[in-house]
DNA sequence: GTCTATAATTAGATAGAC
DNA sequence: GTCTATCTAATTATAGAC
């Protein structure tokens, strides 16, 4: 059990990646300092490079590991075949999901133009595999006539730039519950499928 | 007419506004430099400081005049008695004003976080007062009955992230005109609204 | 694994010549 | 109004001691 003073390995990477995650959101990738997240773990600026062979992979690693989460997460959830209950079920997933990690949300939003050309194809690969599980519900609800769509690929990125946007003001102590919060919007999103109204 | 060799007050200005507009949505305002600025404009970093004291007041322009074109285009408008043309017609003007500028819409979502606190409070009133037209729309539409919401603050706030989503995937060179696009998403948001369906 | 020290570069902003 | 030169401070990243 014994372990040489000051040394922490297990224990400082995932710090490092909460500090980096908490300031990254709070004030953009560019805006912090390697030395400010340093400062908040408690360790000196070289000590980072332990961890990450520079600050951009650091970005990466958050971006890439958020991603993961997200497509782990809906991918363990059982196949519906009823298109309305699968578009409930989305609908609910994403927004609960999202506004469980408003830091990693907006960094996943807010800072894809500070990935290389290389960090950037593989976050955007994630993300389209995101969005085709929503396009596929759309399309079959299509098929079935459950769903009223005149383009099911821009209706696709409509819904999910409704829902993320829950984030941008959604806060615990407001008046609505996240609970009620998903309800409304699940309503507004069965009315933009054109689903038959109740 | 003979002007002082070097000496371009009324042209540099604009070029300046434009050349950070340009640079800021591109890489952020965190991670441009007023020396690149410069560099886009072909003058000095020093000319820069005869146009704005610094680069935050520099952010702030462009934001300010962003929202106040934004707001002068929209009360421009005359107003519409009847709720489902009013909401209609915000639709299209939303999505057309936004898809004609990109990059200070951009920057209007993004670079909040970087402005100063009392820069922060003017740009939120006037984003406040955007909204309160659209909410207005449907707080009226849901009175006559034409609407079904169950809550209008979050219906507002749930409609404008859809239509300003367009922004992040539309092109000028894609298969939709921006006619077709703006029609999708009415229909969307005709049906999010719980407009009784045609 | 973390520290101190430092290399090499860049940042925002200003002063004074023209 | 613009330029050159410069100040001061901060940046990412590395080297070597412990």
């Amino acid at each position: 059990m014994a372990r040489t003073q000051g040394s922490h390995s297990d224990v400082t990477g995932p710090r490092i990646r909460a500090a980096a995650q908490s300031l990254f959101a709070r004030h953009g990738y560019a805006a912090v300092s390697m030395r400010q997240i340093a400062a908040e773990v408690g360790v000196q600026a070289g000590a980072l490079y332990n961890y990450t062979p520079d600050k951009q992979t650091l970005l990466f690693d958050l971006m890439k590991q958020h991603m993961d989460d997200l497509m782990a997460a809906l991918e363990a959830q059982e196949p519906l075949n009823d298109p309305l209950a699968a578009l409930e079920r989305f609908t609910r997933f994403h927004m609960s999901f999202h506004l469980e990690r408003p830091d990693a949300v907006f960094i996943a939003y807010m800072e894809l133009r500070n990935l290389s050309e290389d960090h950037f194809v593989q976050v955007e690969a994630l993300r389209q595999r995101y969005e085709a599980v929503l396009a596929d519900i759309l399309r079959e609800g299509q098929g079935q006539g459950v769903f009223v769509l005149s383009d099911v690929a821009v209706a696709t990125r409509a819904v999910i730039a409704m829902l993320t946007g829950v984030t941008t003001w959604y806060r615990d102590s407001g008046a609505l519950s996240q609970n009620e919060v998903e309800e409304v919007y699940w309503q507004m999103v069965r009315g933009a499928a054109g689903a038959s109204q109740v």
